[in-house]
DNA sequence: AAATCGGGGTT
DNA sequence: AACCCAGATTT
């Protein structure tokens, strides 16, 4: 693949990248560090995250688990609710497996080593990239979302397969400055090389760019048609203790909002089987007292419709059990919930108080 | 190779 | 409403 790239033209692309990025880069904030825990923890939270969405998120983070050690020794759960909010949960899940092995495994200093990096959970090939170019400087090649379209426009080339892009990556990263390359290509791809209606006019990298000289940017790399998001049906039901204690159920630690709290739901548009199922799980029975309203929440790949209802006890007692509790209004604000959790007490009109 | 896994900003 | 974001993991 290297084969295919001129040397003249490899270097030309370095120089002007990195120029460009030196010129024009955002203030961010692990671009003020080079702590490789912070610059790790930022590709953590960025996988398939907007910069501006992750900031504040990042900030707490650190200010609650500032170092590796930290981190490793923290409960889940703390863990899970700095995160809550930001989506993909199994990557607070994993950050948090791979500190315990950091910690235990390599005297709690994050590995500089490729392979040793692949080993920890949550960190593929693009984080291992970007963790050992960024970090420590080593002329590690990446491929994210923007590297992949600026990469596409470049070459003209619609159907980049992996092996293609990853091999151009590799011929193109600056052995002299990789953290200023590969921040800068990102870089690029975010600001000016954007999906739709890119600002070639203020790209280092026209005079370079095939898809530029045929005057067609947005052509690259082909889309691929996504299946709509599955509708989905489900009901959920708040209980109340004296209208100050909510009963609140905790997900399984894998799949969908793995490890967050919720109110009793499930999947379905059937009131009766929600009631059957929160006495099986709980000891708990219950009657409907009241249809508070329907939510609508879209997933990647999933489109839901939630029934709301208000529940009525009618006796029972709550089987002792790690994953569910009554809580009141402080104990819900230190539970980790996802945005769906929070529109839907929002519904029902139960704020979490700190 | 395709499906799963969130949430939100842009256009 | 469509698109996609500093992707990883499972099936």
């Amino acid at each position: 693949m290297s084969s295919r790239l001129p040397r003249k033209l490899r270097d030309t692309i370095r120089r002007r990248l990195i120029h460009w990025y030196r010129r024009e880069q955002r203030d961010l904030p692990w671009r003020r560090t080079r702590d490789p825990y912070r610059i790790w923890l930022s590709e953590m939270m960025l996988q398939q995250t907007r910069v501006e969405t992750v900031i504040p998120y990042y900030e707490r983070f650190l200010e609650r688990f500032p170092t590796v050690d930290v981190l490793a020794s923290a409960d889940e759960e703390d863990v899970l609710r700095e995160w809550a909010g930001l989506g993909y949960y199994a990557r607070a899940r994993n950050l948090k497996r791979a500190a315990e092995h950091i910690v235990r495994d390599h005297g709690s200093m994050v590995p500089e080593d490729a392979r040793q990096l692949g080993a920890l959970p949550g960190i593929g090939r693009y984080t291992v990239g970007a963790i050992r170019s960024i970090a420590f400087r080593k002329p590690a090649a990446l491929v994210d979302g923007n590297v992949n379209r600026v990469l596409s426009r470049l070459f003209a080339e619609p159907h980049f397969t992996d092996a293609a892009l990853w091999g151009l990556a590799e011929a193109l990263v600056s052995p002299s400055s990789p953290h200023e390359f590969n921040q800068g290509l990102m870089e690029l791809g975010a600001t000016v090389c954007v999906p739709r209606k890119p600002a070639c006019e203020r790209c280092p990298l026209t005079g370079q760019c095939e898809a530029r000289q045929m005057d067609r940017p947005e052509d690259f790399p082909a889309s691929k048609p996504k299946p709509p998001p599955k509708e989905v049906q489900a009901v959920s039901g708040i209980l109340s203790r004296g209208g100050t204690r909510w009963l609140m159920l905790r997900r399984p630690s894998k799949g969908l909002l793995g490890g967050l709290w919720e109110v009793p739901s499930m999947e379905g548009d059937n009131p009766k089987a929600l009631l059957a199922q929160l006495e099986e799980r709980t000891g708990l029975r219950a009657s409907i007292k009241s249809e508070l309203g329907t939510l609508r929440h879209i997933f990647t790949h999933r489109a839901l419709t939630l029934r709301v209802l208000e529940l009525q006890a009618e006796g029972g007692r709550l089987k002792r059990s790690a994953d569910a509790r009554w809580v009141d209004a402080h104990e819900l604000s230190e539970l980790p919930l996802s945005r769906l959790i929070q529109k839907t007490l929002k519904l029902a009109d139960v704020h979490p108080s700190r």
